[in-house]
DNA sequence: GTCTATATCCAGATAGAC
DNA sequence: GTCTATCTGGATATAGAC
């Protein structure tokens, strides 16, 4: 378990601190960190301020916790792709498939990962887009460049030509332009995404 | 003069109100909105706190004058190249050339308009994505599709689809991840771009 | 219109009983 | 470990002289 996460030793101890970063990431989320206060969050979570500084030495704890989690989670479907898939094709399709589905059914994950302002509530951080789950994008893209899938470019515009699209629509989705559920948009933006790099 | 703009009716009214905007686009990009006081801005800016609060109505509405002077300038920024160009290739690039420009010229205009959350600040704002220059975008992207130059497709994901790899650059960017000005990636990412959609 | 001095409020954080 | 009651600082915003 990552350092920055808080320890939860007993059942109930584990509860409440489900309970506090679910209720923090609904907050956050919706009203942005610094329009959230421990009392919005004493109130969500239903887990009293006392407690809530207990686990997480302070606010800026809790949105530690929460990127943490997050990150690795998205890390480890990201290597699970990497594992059931061989191409480059196949990899981003699966990557981009997941981002679409993980977008309608848990808005919020999607949201903070991608949306929020980290840096702005937690100052140590390096920019998301450096973070493991970037890093593993690139990567497959790269590959997929040397096994001579996908012409030869600037690594970084490869990458940002096949994900580009796709990031795009999850932000128009999240700010509620795109009326239909992304998937239904997945076969067109991906043929467009890989036309653009297909060697 | 929209009326949100705080009114400038001297000469060294307009600028002051002209030094506290720039204070606080400087201020609002490197830290944040919420990280930024009023007392950071008047150090900032040189201008009084008395006389802050007097042209704008409050923190708020620095932001929203912020907000709508550079709306207007890239709306303006726009129609002109919609004026000087007829193809929606042409103007498609011409916009993507203007944003990577604009984006190493004035990087905290950029960060300001496309990666704050504004709405967190100014709760009566709609999403960027529907503010009027997002809408010159698609709407150049529909016309190209309407005279045969884009094939058929969902017009949002042809322009998420021309659009989402630039702005996924200028991202990049502004997060330090690109070390080499933005106007050197120009052909390859607009290649890409454009091969994504071309008919 | 501009400035300084100041009021008010409420956030984040802690103390200390249980 | 959890809770309630409380402290404290600093932010936004105002008052009122110039």
């Amino acid at each position: 378990m990552s350092e920055t996460r808080a320890r939860a030793t007993t059942e109930r101890g584990a509860a409440a601190t489900e309970q506090v970063m679910q209720a923090a990431l609904r907050l956050f989320t919706r009203q942005g960190y610094f329009n959230t206060s421990i009392p919005d969050i004493v109130r969500e979570s239903a887990v009293s301020t006392g407690s809530i500084y207990h686990r997480f030495r302070d606010k800026e704890g809790i949105a530690r916790s929460l990127y943490d989690s997050l990150v690795e989670r998205m890390e480890t479907a990201f290597s699970d792709i990497e594992s059931r898939h061989q191409s480059a094709h196949d990899r981003c399709r699966a990557v981009i498939a997941l981002l679409f589905r993980l977008t309608e059914e848990e808005p919020e994950l999607m949201r903070f990962m991608l949306f929020s302002r980290h840096r702005e509530f937690i100052p140590e951080l390096a920019p998301v887009c450096s973070s493991r789950p970037f890093v593993q994008m690139r990567e497959m893209v790269r590959a997929g460049m040397a096994a001579g899938e996908i012409r030869t470019l600037e690594p970084i515009v490869a990458a940002a030509s096949v994900f580009g699209g796709a990031l795009r629509l999850i932000q128009l989705r999240l700010d509620g332009i795109l009326d239909k559920p992304l998937p239904d948009y997945l076969e067109e933006i991906w043929a467009c995404a890989w036309r653009s790099v297909a060697e």
